[in-house]
DNA sequence: TGATTAAAGATTGTATACAATATAGAATTG
DNA sequence: CAATTCTATATTGTATACAATCTTTAATCA
């Protein structure tokens, strides 16, 4: 729980204070699925539930715009960005590309107190899945790559992947075809072995098919788009 | 010169307006070393400069602090990134995963016309070197691996190649060690020529060892840091 | 009736006033 | 004289008022 939350909190750089309060919020409910693509997010309506002026509600806003979760239209306003289908196709093809880098650098230098740190995550990933509350269940295994991130130690890889997996939440929202949820965990248990024994090719190859997997997961025909995204706005 | 103003322009996603217009300009002149590391940037001086309210500047220099060309310290105001060694060396370990890929995507779908503007662009580097504008010259070298990335055609590695360059120009104002500014020529030749044969591999194993080549260009000793730093401050 | 236009309302864009904080310099004290 | 405290100044932080723009609704006309 503890790790969990200081996850959220370095997810952005904005000094501390309510516009901080307010991105990680924002971007919580964004990345659970309680905010889905297409949602509108009004300066007053923000301001109001945050008791925030709408300076401090631009700040946020403009800063979740420049991490590509929310996107800002000219005299519009702001809304919960919608990943195309090409942005989806390279997020995760970049994610194939560094994450089994990130994976193979945190297998050389992971300490036992981070394999338990992980080894925790899955086991609340489990708990999730049991519980049924599919939005933290999601939440938390998006965390567990960004969890490995940071054990590797290398903070503009870090950084990137961060990114990477916040709009993988938008992308899942909007594409995801998979009817189980559970089919991420067995990845996640082998990734651990592999760190436990420091071995970090063995690391970064189930990274890159766990990453793969994911991609495949994903409906990215030409056709869902427009549908998909406008079904969720109509849950609004 | 038409195909450098526009590349300046997509290094943001600002709406048009003068936050932008502010944005780009002082983004150029940081990348072309007019601007130095730890320079402080007043709301006040920079509104003035560009006949602008604190409150434009403010949105332009938050934009430039998710860029990581800025720091902006709470209560303190906004200055030019100094980026430690550490950082230093992650960027250039990032340029070393992700720019070999995007010149290999690149080989692939290049056109003739492409290939135009990436010699026009070396022989404005070539002009610049000649002219003696240092600034100009590795401005120019800094572009030619951001049109490599817009010819690749993928969005995400584009936006994160173009930031790697931008802080690539402040770690180099601060660690760059070699006296000959000429010994990029000789790769983008090498790079152009892998290009015209869509040899993607050859692109890719020119690309790298570009990279590392510049990587080694830079004096990443631990000492050198708070020196050369404070030294530039006080060009101020 | 349907489409087009016009007006009213709501929302974002920007400037500015005031508050909070940091900085620089003067005065004070040992 | 050095160090410290206090005061004045300058700078950033935030709220808010007003302008510009978009959206919705009502009215008008064919």
């Amino acid at each position: 729980m503890g790790a969990r939350a200081s996850h959220y909190q370095n997810l952005t750089d904005l000094p501390e204070g309510k516009a901080r309060d307010i991105y990680i919020e924002l971007q919580k409910a964004i990345i659970s699925h309680n905010l889905l693509p297409g949602v509108k997010l009004s300066e007053d309506e923000v301001g109001d539930l945050f008791g925030a002026s709408r300076t401090i509600v631009r700040t946020a806003l403009q800063a979740l715009s420049h991490s590509q979760l929310v996107t800002i239209e000219k005299n519009r306003g702001a809304f919960i960005a919608q990943p195309s289908i090409k942005e989806a196709q390279e997020v995760f093809e970049a994610r194939e590309l560094i994450e089994p880098r990130v994976a193979g650098m945190a297998a050389k230098i992971i300490t036992p107190k981070d394999i338990d740190i992980l080894h925790n995550h899955i086991e609340a990933e489990h708990a999730a899945i049991a519980a049924g509350d599919k939005g933290e269940a999601l939440s938390l295994s998006g965390f567990f790559h960004v969890i490995i991130a940071d054990i590797a130690e290398h903070d503009v890889f870090s950084k990137i992947v961060r990114s990477l997996i916040s709009r993988s939440s938008l992308i899942i929202a909007l594409y995801w075809k998979r009817l189980d949820t559970t089919c991420e965990s067995h990845s996640h248990h082998a990734l651990l072995d592999a760190f436990s024994e420091n071995d970090a090719q063995a690391a970064e190859k189930i990274m890159k098919s766990h990453i793969v997997d994911l991609h495949s997961g994903l409906d990215l025909k030409n056709h869902t788009q427009t549908k998909q995204s406008l079904a969720s706005i109509l849950n609004r």
